[in-house]
DNA sequence: GCCGTCTGGGTTTTT
DNA sequence: CCCAGACGGC
């Protein structure tokens, strides 16, 4: 299938061999190239599929290009090698577990195992971990990891080592566990397989041979281990061709280092440079405020953005608005997105983009109240909540009962008399003789056995009763049936049933459509646990017609015609602690946050910051992000500033002394129908808190809670807040 | 082992 | 302001 390119795609299309890095400015076409590229690659036999390996940052981004080759070239799309670093490495690692001593079933541990794990380690050592939180030693060890640094090649004095030294000694320890439990963590994904290349001449020799042609997506974003595990694979042909775009660096706390691309043609000989400038996305004015942002930043590669021929030069420009407090920034969102939906734009073109998760939830509000369908796109993670997370412990400790984290996490979910005294004895039994938790707990409750306390024991004996009954479950019924039977059987499902928590509803909702997914798409236990070892929902993109709310980071990569940028105040925007902790370093990363803001929208753009915010219940005052100042003049229209910004140009960074007192919270109009409850209305219950409503349905409500539940209750039990 | 009350700390961004 | 985890009484 033709596909029209302009002469710099089409450079990049037919530059096959050799090392190649694509600059490509945003909304440059760069899927489009890199598709274009495969389907050459393939169609004039340089390579077949297989041979192609195309390395992506999200599932979302793979699926997408998977999803466009196929259009292009028919199920050949499937046999190449497509997806992300992870996932890849995944694959190679299923392989060859056993050459680094693993077994070919180890599971991989999500973030909330790795975080209890650390913390078992640390408490069985001895560390007090409330000075040393196990999350800040857990990152420590995920900066080694993403650095291609195992234990053994940890330099004496690294300065990520805040515990002087002794956070070495953890990582040690948290390898060898996971190493024993055949568990892998994410950062292993990449870190053992850099390992199993390094000391399998023989295996790293198959796939350089086999990866003709290397294709490497949002290169700017790759960590060491990856540029590593990239330079390696390519060493034989030498084609390896990279995309990306320095401005859009935006992972550099996950250990993404910039210098990867900044140093592209450095690291790899007679490196050709195409620039992709022709933007295809946005206006003129969108484009000129963004560039104007990104104009500040230093040590840039160099690239401008041009508004693509034969498109509407101008447009609108890019709007700027200062409101009272978070609230009114809310429903200044709300009214310009009526505004768009009246003129045509669809809810599902528009999106409000923040600079943290905990500022959704203002807009949330606002739209429930004004009817506006919305949709968070991560935020709470669906697979990281408790309910979900649980539920697939049942499943794991029953797929495979050497999952000691599984287990543990559910052994005493809901309550069956196996307290933390039990769970730590069987542990420090499994860990003495080298066995899984488990076993310890089999041979705890064997009648020769008299280590627990005879209720704890007959507790235990009736557990392992119960996944006895699971595993036939799960041998004899299709998953979804046997994740069912599991979770009735276990009292899981009545547990919550019972339970008085404000999320007990929305949980069990979650389960519903836990099963039910399971049910639509899996038919084997196994196949589902990997799924969802590797996803995250910003790669789930639901078609309905609703307004996207979520964070800059989750942005990248999508577009929309209406983009509202929310939150532009010092300390939220730049964010306080990026400045903090890496100074300009992290002043300009988050002008390339700023910058990757303004050019996902096609259309409109409207940029708002309140003056006065609710932090941590406290009114907070705020003042306008130096971003502002930042963007051209000619290009921007300044709407409901406070009076000292008058003057765009010359604004003096103070409006609200900190010395005066907080202003009040203006009321909302509370007028309304007698009893005073409208939807949209905050209201307090009782037991459940703060809430807002939602719907209201005569006596009764439907309320969102400020915990993140969703619970249908009577009127009389709520009060006006 | 369980369940209630108290308190200090927390909101950057996530494959 | 809210919540997880610690603490103490049963």
């Amino acid at each position: 299938m033709p596909i029209s390119l302009n002469a710099e795609q089409q450079q990049a299309v037919d530059q096959t061999e050799g090392a190649v890095l694509v600059l490509s400015g945003a909304g440059t076409g760069k899927t489009r190239v890199l598709t274009a590229r495969l389907a050459h690659i393939i169609g004039s036999g340089l390579a077949r599929p297989w041979e192609c390996l195309a390395v992506t940052f999200t599932n979302r981004a793979a699926s997408e290009m998977e999803e466009r080759l196929a259009n292009m070239i028919g199920e050949d799309a499937r046999q190449v090698w497509l997806g992300t670093f992870h996932r890849i490495g995944l694959r190679i690692l299923r392989r060859f577990a056993s050459e680094l001593g693993y077994a070919q079933n180890f599971v991989i541990l999500g973030e909330d195992d790795q975080t209890r794990l650390i913390k078992q380690i640390m408490l069985s050592e001895g560390y007090d971990i409330k000075k040393y939180t196990p999350e800040a030693v857990l990152a420590a060890i995920q900066s080694w990891k993403d650095k291609g640094i195992t234990p053994d090649k940890v330099l004496t004095g690294d300065r990520t080592d805040f515990m002087s030294g002794r956070v070495l000694g953890i990582y040690r320890m948290y390898q060898d566990r996971l190493k024993s439990m055949n568990a892998m963590d994410f950062g292993d994904l990449l870190l053992l397989c850099l390992e199993l290349f390094t000391e399998n001449p023989e295996i790293l020799a198959k796939y350089q041979n086999q990866f003709r042609y290397i294709m490497v997506d949002e290169y700017q974003d790759t960590n060491t281990a990856q540029y590593l595990w990239l330079r390696l694979l390519a060493q034989k042909w030498g084609n390896l061709c990279c995309v990306g775009d320095d401005d859009q660096s935006i992972y550099s706390w996950r250990g993404a280092q910039i210098d990867n691309i900044l140093k592209f043609d450095h690291d790899f000989k007679d490196a050709k440079i195409i620039r992709l400038e022709s933007n295809y996305r946005s206006t003129a004015h969108i484009l000129a405020a963004a560039s104007s942002i990104i104009r500040h930043n230093e040590g840039r590669l160099g690239k401008e953005l041009r508004v693509a021929p034969n498109r509407d030069p101008d447009g609108e420009k890019v709007k700027v608005k200062g409101l009272y407090s978070g609230r009114e920034e809310a429903l200044a969102a709300v009214d310009s997105l009526e505004n768009a939906y009246r003129h045509g734009t669809p809810y599902k073109q528009m999106a409000i983009l923040v600079r943290t998760t905990a500022q959704t939830r203002e807009f949330e509000e606002a739209f429930i109240t004004n009817a506006i369908p919305y949709q968070v796109i991560g935020g709470a993670k669906f697979y990281e909540r408790e309910e979900i997370r649980d539920a697939i412990a049942y499943l794991r400790t029953v797929a495979l009962p050497s999952d000691d984290m599984a287990i543990m996490r559910i052994i005493n979910k809901p309550r069956r008399g196996i307290g933390d005294t039990t769970i730590d004895l069987v542990r420090q039994k499994a860990l003495k003789e080298n066995i899984s938790f488990f076993t310890a707990l089999k041979d705890l409750t064997r009648p020769d056995s008299f280590e627990l306390k005879p209720a704890a024991k007959k507790a235990a004996a009736a557990f392992l009763q119960s996944h006895a009954l699971w595993t036939e479950y799960a041998e004899k019924l299709p998953p979804f049936e046997a994740l069912k039977n599991i979770l009735d059987n276990a009292g899981y499902i009545a547990m919550w049933q019972e339970s008085t928590d404000i999320k007990a509803e929305s949980k069990l909702e979650n389960l519903t459509e836990l099963l039910s997914v399971l049910k639509q798409r899996f038919d084997s236990i196994p196949a589902f646990l990997e799924h969802i070892a590797l996803i995250s929902d910003t790669d789930e993109i639901v078609g309905d017609d609703k307004v996207s709310i979520m964070t800059l980071h989750s942005a990248k990569g999508l577009e929309f015609d209406t983009v509202i940028l929310a939150g532009w105040e010092e300390g939220l925007f730049p964010h306080q602690r990026a400045l903090d902790e890496t100074g300009d370093f992290g002043l300009e990363e988050e002008r390339r946050l700023a910058y990757v803001g303004i050019t996902r929208a096609r259309k409109n753009v409207y940029i708002t910051y309140a003056a006065n915010r609710m932090v941590f219940g406290q009114w907070q005052t705020g003042i306008p992000s130096r971003f502002l100042e930042e963007l051209p003049a000619a290009d921007i229209e300044i709407l409901g500033l406070p009076a000292s910004f008058k003057s765009y140009s010359n604004y003096t960074p103070k409006i609200y002394k900190p010395t005066d007192p907080p202003p009040p919270p203006r009321k909302q109009e509370a007028k309304g129908s007698k009893s005073g409850l409208r939807v949209g209305i905050r209201v307090k219950h009782a037991l459940f808190g703060y809430g807002v409503i939602m719907k209201i349905d005569g006596e009764k409500l439907t309320v969102l809670f400020e915990n993140g539940g969703k619970k249908n209750i009577l009127a009389s039990f709520v009060t006006t807040a």
